[in-house]
DNA sequence: CAAATAAAAGATATTAAGGTCTTCTATACT
DNA sequence: AGTATAGAAGACCTTAATATCTTTTATTTG
């Protein structure tokens, strides 16, 4: 374990940042009050310019919403806010992580499984289904509710 | 989806040609007949000196045999059929995978959980659990079961 | 023991992910 | 209209993963 180590994490960091980034919006912001890519970079602690292009990205692909200008900012949408988690990954990662074979082999299929395809379909489609049928907005609510949760004494 | 875009796989390379080439060892050498890094490379389409990499930390850290010199190679002692799967992954991609956060919080734990993390903590130990009762021998079991009914007409 | 073989080791190259900096453009407000 | 603000875009740099090449060491066999 010296010289080699990927480290693997499932999703890269930018996705990672891009789901942070969704989730302190739909806090944080609302129709009247946006949120800076700067305070964004600052509050969750991720480089500034490589977060504005991960939300250009998902901005582009209508994902979130924008505008310029003084006191400008990104926010949601009614539409934004019922978009997807797996959307997001989808965007930024590629379709890969719920389609590709576990091994990388091109040919692994339900048809022809490579030795851990039933092992890891099981898992992958389970998540992927939840994520499918979990939209930003239901995220947060799941956030507030756990950190209420988490705030009562035992 | 132009310029950014990381094709997360959830293995890194170096762990799906680990367990590809661990796979073929069990598959094709004996206690007599050894299997070389050169044969397995060409087999499994896999650059030769990085397999050897590879094969040399499953093989430092226990979990596959070798012997050097002519007739030398690859095998699978009696211990090494009953390594788990996940201790491969484990030694090549550290034990991340299966204990880091899924948005990459540091502080994020079942006390504190980030938003993902119910979603994903459950399939994750799902799988966890699985290939940590999974030695390499029964992996291969299942790839011929499997190649068994693939090859059964309909 | 010499020659051949094959893994071990390590230096080096390539590529992609991650991160930074600068310039440009749209918008709001005076 | 002019200026300040904040996102958009793109060039560029750094680091880590992936891949290649060369040398060394251990082992077997004649």
């Amino acid at each position: 374990m010296l010289t080699l180590q990927s480290e693997s994490h499932m999703l890269s960091k930018s996705c990672q940042y891009a789901l942070r980034a969704v989730v302190y919006i739909a806090e944080e912001s609302s129709t009247t009050q946006l949120v800076g890519a700067q305070q964004m970079a600052e509050s969750l602690q991720i480089p500034k310019h490589f977060l504005s292009k991960i939300l250009q990205q998902l901005s582009r692909n209508k994902l979130i919403s924008s505008t310029k200008g003084p006191n400008g900012g990104f926010y949601l949408s009614r539409e934004n806010e019922q978009v997807t988690i797996d959307r997001i990954i989808e965007v930024i990662d590629g379709p890969g992580l719920f389609t590709a074979c576990v091994l990388g082999l091109p040919s692994c299929s339900s048809a022809h499984p490579c030795p851990l395809h039933e092992q890891a379909v099981g898992y992958r489609d389970g998540l992927y289904h939840k994520l499918k049928n979990l939209t930003i907005r239901e995220l947060t609510l799941v956030t507030r509710l756990e950190k209420k949760e988490s705030s009562t004494p035992k």
